[in-house]
DNA sequence: TCGGCACTGATAATCGATTATTTAGGGTTT
DNA sequence: AAACCCTAAATAATCGATTATCAGTGCCGA
């Protein structure tokens, strides 16, 4: 017999994205996750040695995986000191929610002059999506939901998609996990009536009002930069 | 004797972060240079065992070094087939131009608007630094000398910088960097009168005059986009 | 002859162990 | 008592070797 491995080629030729993920876009991803989800908190150091056992993979793996977060800005490194999680100070965030308020406004009015009948109907599909998910699992989880999040960024990132530029895109999405990472350390402040926000959002966008919609985005922004400093 | 290593520390304490960089800085900024010099082709592929062998360090290191260039957009990584150099289409380019003109008009406006005298002086004495250096080391070389393509970069992070959003700006350097692989890919395309685009753009940005500021930047990467694409 | 399958060599991914650096603590000197 | 040197433990950085995967090659049967 051959001492070469074939494994499942016959029997689950669709589970091969899952199965042959290598170890390090796996370990990526839990990091990733949990990260974003707060499990470590700001400056918290992030060991290999111990990420490496609780993981069951080596060290090189965890490596390459930190490395990742840092291109993402997930993470930071200091030399012969490790790896850690960013802190952001309020002063970072408020700079964050600024670019973004650059960025998208720009974006949101590129859309609008651009965007055809698909994007349309992507913004109309993804303020659905939005709408219908509750922004909670359970009515008393203190933390939002990943649906609602998920969504979230679709809808955000639908509105501008229609920019047809994917470097601009790309750009966007690095702004939005910096925010997203700030958003679960300061989940205080009042609550938003985020589905109003967005509504009007979608119908100022659809209805090709650039004015109204770049503005309806910057103040979706402030408010969102506003709940986090207060 | 103590085995403990101790080096250097009374001879040369100023050396410490020269001697003591990790290797895979080392090497990552030997191979970021090499990459934007244009000694790999496009798509050509970054093999970690020769690199590690001509570099005398070992595969991690290596590895560790190409991690970071990916997060800087600066290399590809195809899941079991290794890094490469990213090749980017002409389209590709255009979206990348498109995005600096969506950004940086932005944030010449806020810096014209917010700029204070330490940025004048910035933008005067960068723009007087890439008045007095040469294109070319040599009349007759072919490629634009590192001094140009540095004190280039710091007149236009400088025109930007009065912004004072150090997130927008390091998206800048991001885009800026993408850019400085397209042009040396293709430098061919006309001739252009660099000197005077540059202080048209000094001129009318210390003039506060935000539109002409905005409609020259905006020229000046629309020709540098044309140059390539041609 | 044309696919398809087994084999192979090259190279990527991963591992386990070694080397280097930082930091904290204990003992000694001024 | 404060400052200093030394030591050692923790952990970061690096290495050499092992394991897994891919792409090409040639054999075989329809």
């Amino acid at each position: 017999m051959s001492r070469y491995y074939r494994g499942m080629s016959r029997d689950a030729p669709e589970k091969r994205s899952t199965s042959k993920q290598m170890r390090s876009a796996t370990v990526y991803s839990t990091l990733r996750t949990q990260i974003l989800h707060g499990e470590f908190g700001p400056s918290e150091p992030l060991k290999p040695q111990q990420l490496a056992s609780s993981m069951g993979v080596s060290l090189s793996v965890v490596r390459e995986a930190l490395q990742q977060l840092i291109g993402e800005g997930l993470a930071d490194r200091h030399a012969n000191r490790g790896f850690s999680v960013p802190a952001f100070s309020d002063l970072r965030w408020q700079q964050i929610a600024e670019a973004r308020r650059t960025l998208e406004s720009s974006m949101l009015r590129m859309s609008i002059e651009r965007g055809d009948v698909e994007w349309e109907a992507r913004v109309r599909g993804s303020h659905h999506r939005l709408y219908r998910t509750p922004l909670r699992a359970a009515t008393d989880d203190p933390y939002i939901s990943d649906e609602w999040a998920s969504a979230h960024h679709a809808f955000h990132r639908a509105l501008l998609d229609g920019c047809g530029n994917p470097v601009l895109l790309e750009t966007f999405d690095r702004l939005w996990t910096a925010s997203e990472l700030a958003r679960r350390w300061a989940e205080r402040g009042p609550v938003r009536d985020y589905v109003t926000e967005h509504s009007r959002l979608e119908e100022a966008t659809l209805a090709r009002d650039a004015d109204a919609a770049a503005d309806l985005l910057g103040q979706h922004l402030t408010l969102t930069a506003a709940a986090l400093s207060s």
